[in-house]
DNA sequence: TTGAATTTTCAAAATATTCTGAAAGTTTTC
DNA sequence: GAAAACTTTCAGAATATTTTGAAAATTCAA
């Protein structure tokens, strides 16, 4: 069938994607079969549907959750766990974005401030590497509020606005 | 001594982060005792000071030449190769922004728009499928066009005018 | 309660990535 | 043009990550 094919086709090339930016391929392609499940799916059809085992389903489920991409259902008369995508993209990437300044940014700019404040001395030499630290801090920081602000922003408001403004 | 062990602290730290962001730990530490020394190494000084081995150090080396964040360096002299950091934090992030997005956000772009072709029917379900496909594309194109206007951006632009203007 | 249904955990196995070091390749010098 | 100085390559070793599957824990219905 042509359209279950683009369909596997798809699931396939997100997970291999992913991979390249440092995401588990797994849990890639779980996002992409629930982003394409018009109904929500339980574990036992994802192990079916993607051929992996309990646990490993179990565990990037987990994983998916705590990235705010994907909720659990509880269906009424049924004792099992539904799973369900977040299948605005535009809510999703916003999520992403905001995950990723706090798994990434933050970490470099608690790290640099800790940094600074252990060099006490005020050689030329401390001098030259604190303002290595120093902007690299600055950076992080920007990309850091430019991540927010676009995050914070609504789609409708940034295509209309951001994006003609600055185009 | 203390700045020395500030400096190893931020090589030490610097190839940890990477790790958690898809980056190659040797790479990064690579690139973070090019960016505190403030002359260029060559790759016996590299291989001593961090402890690795010269095929390890060539090919990253290599890796960060191709993301455009350290230069050759031949001394009149010398027959060795030496290796320098940019050292404009700003450069360097624009320039990490430029190949991210070119490593990252065109292969979705380019996956997406084939698979649209692939979808030949216009049954409901093939629309309802080509509209995750087409968000994606959307919002990838969005991200796409934002890193490319900050990273085509001079940073004293950015922060006088960009992030007054939306703060 | 009990026990069946389901989820979670985690040690070991499978897989993927990174690193080493020596051999092959290249460049430069004499 | 040969040898010394240096760089690159790459098969195998080391390390790190992911996956499995079965046992343990939890939940729920009766």
């Amino acid at each position: 069938m042509e359209l279950q094919e683009a369909k596997d086709r798809f699931i396939h090339t997100w997970g291999t994607l992913a991979t390249q930016w440092g995401i588990n391929r797994t849990m890639s392609q779980i996002h992409a079969l629930l982003l394409l499940s018009p109904k929500s799916l339980n574990a036992d059809e994802i192990m079916e549907e993607l051929q992996i085992s309990r646990g490993n389903v179990n565990m990037n489920l987990r994983d998916l959750m705590s990235w705010g991409l994907i909720y659990k259902q509880l269906l009424p008369g049924e004792r099992k766990e539904y799973f369900q995508a977040e299948k605005d993209i535009w809510k999703a990437a916003r999520q992403i974005g905001r995950e990723r300044r706090r798994r990434e940014l933050s970490p470099i700019l608690e790290t640099m401030e800790d940094i600074k404040k252990g060099v006490s001395d005020n050689s030329p030499e401390s001098a030259e590497f604190l303002k290595v630290v120093n902007d690299i801090y600055a950076v992080a920081g920007f990309a850091d509020n430019t991540l927010d602000l676009v995050t914070k922003s609504e789609e409708s408001w940034l295509t209309s606005t951001f994006v003609k403004l600055f185009k």
